[in-house]
DNA sequence: ATGGATAGCGAAAATGATTTTCAATAGTCC
DNA sequence: GGACTATTGAAAATCATTTTCGCTATCCAT
């Protein structure tokens, strides 16, 4: 592939984008069908990062350091490049969702249709993060982002407290 | 002072978060006041990254590079540790937010109370951020927040999308 | 299937934002 | 005014992420 983007410049990509993309969740060859789609390869590397969303829960968010270690633990061996490629690729293919939760590094989920879509509630003292989900945020995401032009991505909605135990704790 | 917290791991002085926090906007001795208060020390360095923040639109963001920029601009030398820690500071006395627009860098804006705050619209083709208000964002994380024992300190909304401009320019 | 073109891999080096170290300086409080 | 110690700047250190580069493996056409 031409320029090795950065997540956010997805420029080529981005029009691609569909909310109603179907479960890959299930099918083992979708992968190969969605990369080849684009022009990129299917690797073993990337069905087992891939694999590793899949088989945790729905929701259920990764940065790269954990994903490295998990699949070590899996007995796979990887490289951090490797890692970071794969994210980066499926990002823009749609498959996976970039998260910004606010602690240095990024983390990574299985991507939802709009109206499915789930946000994170982020325990600032302990780092703990709860998911909800709210229609009412993607309504106000896609009516704000309509109204002013913009084609909608996606939307992430943080919110950041104290949770009751680190209360406790804090006295 | 004694460790030096990384942004989110602000527990000492967390729930000092006051959202009614007066307007520090006029007053020169407040932020003296403030920072005393939690014993901190009124320097001069401090004073000129707020008054940047200050002079600036309302919800007008900078990261650390802007700053020293803007700073060498106005004829004031500045390391970058100093605005960092400094910057860090504010947001732990609630004087500033951080905001996380994916971009790989953070940025800080003054800290509003909670029903005025505003949320980002991101081109992720340009960059280009805009912001909006809406009250039922708020109202969600707050709601969200409280039901699950939470003590809300800020919530973040952040769409991402391509901007009018941008969507011409990919065809 | 086979082979050529080249995307992707791993290892190591590079980057870039942010953080820390440390000696010198400067607020605070008595 | 002086002691105590937080803060500063410069330079080195971190840490996540990205890039480089030689080698391998996937894809497409034959």
């Amino acid at each position: 592939m031409a320029n090795p983007t950065n997540f956010f410049n997805r420029s080529e990509t981005t029009m691609e984008y569909d909310p109603a993309s179907p479960e890959l969740n299930q099918e083992p060859e979708l992968l190969k069908t969605v990369l080849n789609k684009e022009g990129f390869r299917f690797t073993s590397q990337r069905q087992k990062i891939l694999d590793l969303f899949q088989s945790a829960a729905l929701g259920h968010h990764l940065n790269a350091e954990e994903i490295h270690q998990q699949l070590l633990e899996r007995g796979e061996k990887i490289s951090f490049s490797t890692i970071y490629r794969a994210l980066h690729v499926m990002v823009r293919l749609g498959l996976l969702q970039e998260l910004e939760l606010a602690e240095g590094r990024k983390y990574y989920e299985l991507n939802t249709p709009f109206m499915d879509q789930h946000h994170h509630l982020v325990c600032v003292h302990c780092g703990n993060v709860e998911e909800f989900e709210d229609a009412t945020m993607t309504q106000v995401g896609s009516s704000e982002s309509t109204s002013r032009g913009f084609s909608l991505l996606n939307c992430q909605f943080t919110v950041y407290g104290i949770c009751p135990s680190c209360q406790s704790l804090l006295g």
